[in-house]
DNA sequence: ACCGCCGGGACAGCCCGTTGGT
DNA sequence: ACCAACGGGCTGTCCCGGCGGT
């Protein structure tokens, strides 16, 4: 993929993670990221140019993936809008366990990311909301859809020792419980 | 309470609180909530001794809510403990909202706090997560317990434009919706 | 004037302005200013919040002169503005000499003050050397205007071991006879 | 002359004149210079080993000259040399007008080239002062001589719109004038 | 002849906290 | 109770240059 001939622009964008996820964003320096992988400052800022486009590498995959998430909800029929949102959502929970604990612990430093603001990834969060809650506004409806969503992000983010497919079972279930939608 | 004369320490402290929240506690220098209040980062530091002696006394009320919650919980018997520990959390949520967001949004910050480690705020969250589901280590209750709690924790922080008893009500229906126990 | 109680303040802008002509804007580092004074680069920041900053303050007196001339020189009959052009460009390159030097050797830098193009600095050289032409847009008299004022700008920057009184005479005797307008 | 296969590296040289112009030295790196032709910072550097040997290169042809004018008016009667001197100078501010910014912006920077060092540039400002001067030490006339030799610097490096004659004409006669020796 | 990659060493600016004085 | 002034330490970024490969 992005695979530089050392291989050290993979080390620094793992580092980076794991120190992002551990001391948070503003809590992890470059020279915290450079001695890690035992290298120096500028080697780091050869490859990247910002410490933001560090953040912003991290995080461009699970954006493209709740952009595209985002777009297939809005052609699907009413009725089936919330269970789709929902395993979509605990889908990209279980793959993405660590970017979504990097995105949550994060989230005003990746908001202010202009390499994310330019997929639509703005108002993402509320439309999901809004797809799980069946479209309706009632206090009850918004603040279980509002719940469900955020369960999913938590315990996705909490990096449980479970595989993929008991958690992502598990997170659907109790998500469509949450928003009274529970199968059979 | 604390009470100065001049009435600066509150003033202080409330635009601490909205700066952190706003900006989170490392992106928020003592500079610019000396500037926010309109005084000097001298006098600001004449109240508070440290930065973290801030956010220390803007989370301590809710610390001892959370071990007083768990005390009480450790008294009851089996079959009601998840029920009050979801009215218990949702009660929380509700009243100290701001209070819910900084914490989540400065997780990292907030465990370093040697003022809130004296009091038993350990293991807290582990134990809140056992409580709500009813003692059982099935994956599927564990799961649904995190995210009753996460979602009870993101939903209070979210600030909602909803009076104290609606969200309430609505946290506390869901929550028990998604571990199970709903009412009748 | 801009006297703090240890003088450090006007300590550091004579260092600056010592450093600045010697080295150039660029070649001065804020930590040799620091060091030349015997302070910390962080309380030479407290007195400027910028680099910029302390450049600005140290062109700020020739600026405003400057401008105050091109003022009075816009208010006077055409046969009088050439000898009054001269003579006060005389009078400011003798008064300011080390400012003189700064400005010509760090033209572009001074150029991008923001705190200097608030004033009307911006045309003032093209305007100097219009009013020097006697407003004649011949070449040799546009080039006999220029090469007056620079060589002004050159002799004042040059810090001639001459008192201040025989060195205004030269210079306006001397760019009068460039001008074509040599008395007598 | 110091043509390589593929041109790079005049193309090289002329960029930086350009961007040294534009810039200053200090103001442009060597990656602004490899951008600007699109090249690697690398293979500037496989054609000039130091940053400083761009500059030295760029001004090596005008070192010579100035030094070649230097060796002519040595040679020259007393009477004779004023005349000689402007006219020689002249001469070099039409045909290196560039170079003369260039000069006159970066002259620290200049000054520390050791291979221009080499030649004897050294005192050659103050010989043409000296020179125009006519040897008089009076104020009034080495005020005149630098006023000239400073205003033909200033002019030639001003980039006007005009031929190479007009303004090798417009320079001389006023220079005449302002060392007081104005023809007929 | 040309370039990818990398390191050592600056540099400007910020931030927390102290000291002495009022 | 309040603050002006100051320092030590660190952070993100830049910049020059060199090494090894092609």
């Amino acid at each position: 993929m992005s695979r530089s001939p050392t291989g050290l622009r993979d080390r620094l964008l793992a580092s980076a993670l794991k120190l992002f996820v551990r001391h948070g964003f503003r809590g992890t320096s470059l020279a915290d990221i450079a001695a890690d992988v035992d290298c120096s400052k500028a080697s780091l800022l050869y490859h990247f140019s910002n410490k933001e486009a560090i953040l912003a590498e991290l995080l461009l995959p699970v954006g493209k993936e709740l952009v595209a998430l985002d777009g297939r909800l809005a052609t699907l029929a009413g009725e089936t809008i919330p269970e789709a949102a929902v395993s979509g959502v605990a889908d990209l929970a279980v793959r993405f366990r660590q970017e979504f604990k990097l995105l949550f612990d994060n989230m005003s430093d990746a908001a202010a990311l202009p390499e994310l603001r330019v997929k639509g990834v703005d108002g993402i969060g509320r439309r999901l909301v809004v797809a799980m809650a069946g479209g309706s506004s009632e206090p009850q409806d918004e603040v279980a859809a509002l719940m469900a969503l955020g369960g999913m992000f938590v315990t996705g983010a909490a990096d449980l020792p479970l595989d993929d497919e008991t958690l992502r079972a598990a997170l659907i279930g109790t998500a469509l419980r949450t928003i009274g939608r529970a199968r059979g």
